[in-house]
DNA sequence: TACTAGTTATAAG
DNA sequence: TGTTATAAATAGT
């Protein structure tokens, strides 16, 4: 005979801060999805433009952006009228240095572009690896020659720095975007951001 | 005797922009203000951090946030000083591009490289950045001059980079972070006007 | 992850 | 704006 599963079913929830840590983070996963799910029909049902960003319980950014979580901070931010975010120049080496106020925005567009460029990139890495096996070289714990090799980059910045405060050319790394398209897709990115402007570009690495 | 009022209740809708104008109105208020009381739940339940900006069919700005929707733009723009390095940060200029599923695996593995490198990169940038400095040396202006220290830099990186491939570590760190702290009030702001509170400065720049 | 059942959101009127 | 009945989200297993 089939032994009944009587799932209680959804039961009220008190509206107040879960106590169980474990619980929490699966609320928080759950309704995370959920609230971003009802952000992209919104987009879709009314032709809305849409950001939300999350700070997980983790402290991890979440975001949710249409047509991108920077187009539109920068458009709430600053709605007195800015220029076109000009299309990424691969050959371009650097980034103009803000000089004046009404060049903010044009850095505050590049950090924005970093974000996304991440962002796109650990989409693709998540569905890369959901898509693969379930174990992989990488997943694996640090060894000790890493750390080598990072002290001994470290050292290099270091001394790079000490050495690099009477410089006076431009620091700003140019971004570089392969044809990032999304043509409907709305982003949906549980992977965090961490924008750090990078002047290995500059440096012709990679 | 009691007339049937057959409301056809809720009815299934096709997830496609709404042509009628006045029907689109209807919706986005409603959803607008469902998507809203779904964050503010889950600030609630979780605890967590949430800003959410979204521009109306008309143009008209709506926000939400909690604590407040500059705070965590700012902060969501300004990560530098966490540890909460998940995902990598990375100005990939030239990603390989898996031309078969048999590459597949060979790209992941490129992109995990690359994550590695972005991961330890910025790892030590805080730690450069914590040590005291108020500007990034990268922001400090570099020209011709530095060009040895770039070398040096760069040699450091390749070796870097070169070794990448051996060690392994994983890529996707379970960050812990303090707890929040929640006040009761969420903003519910129908139509903000804020002024931009230099977000360059806290960005750290200049 | 998948399922169930009571809860919540919301399309129509 | 308020009502109703169904669709959708989700708590608990």
């Amino acid at each position: 005979m089939p032994t009944r599963k009587p799932s209680l079913g959804r039961q009220r929830v008190e509206m107040t801060k879960i106590k169980s840590k474990s619980q929490l983070q699966v609320t928080f996963s759950k309704r995370c999805a959920g609230l971003f799910k009802k952000a992209s029909e919104l987009c879709t049902l009314c032709g809305v433009e849409i950001a939300i960003i999350v700070f997980s319980p983790a402290g991890k950014p979440f975001s949710f952006g249409h047509p991108s979580v920077e187009s539109i901070v920068n458009k709430f931010i600053n709605q007195s009228g800015s220029k076109a975010i000009t299309p990424p120049q691969a050959l371009t080496p650097v980034e103009p240095r803000p000089a004046k106020a009404g060049e903010l925005n044009q850095h505050l567009r590049w950090l924005l572009e970093q974000q996304e460029l991440e962002k796109k990139k650990a989409e693709m890495l998540d569905e890369l690896r959901q898509a693969g096996q379930t174990q992989f070289w990488w997943e694996a714990p640090v060894d000790s020659l890493a750390l080598h090799e990072l002290q001994q980059l470290q050292a290099a910045l270091e001394e790079l720095k000490k050495n690099v405060a009477s410089f006076t050319s431009n620091p700003w790394p140019s971004f570089t975007s392969s044809p990032q398209v999304s043509p409907d897709a709305y982003e949906y990115v549980p992977a965090p951001t961490y924008p750090i402007p990078s002047p290995m570009t500059e440096l012709g690495f990679y």
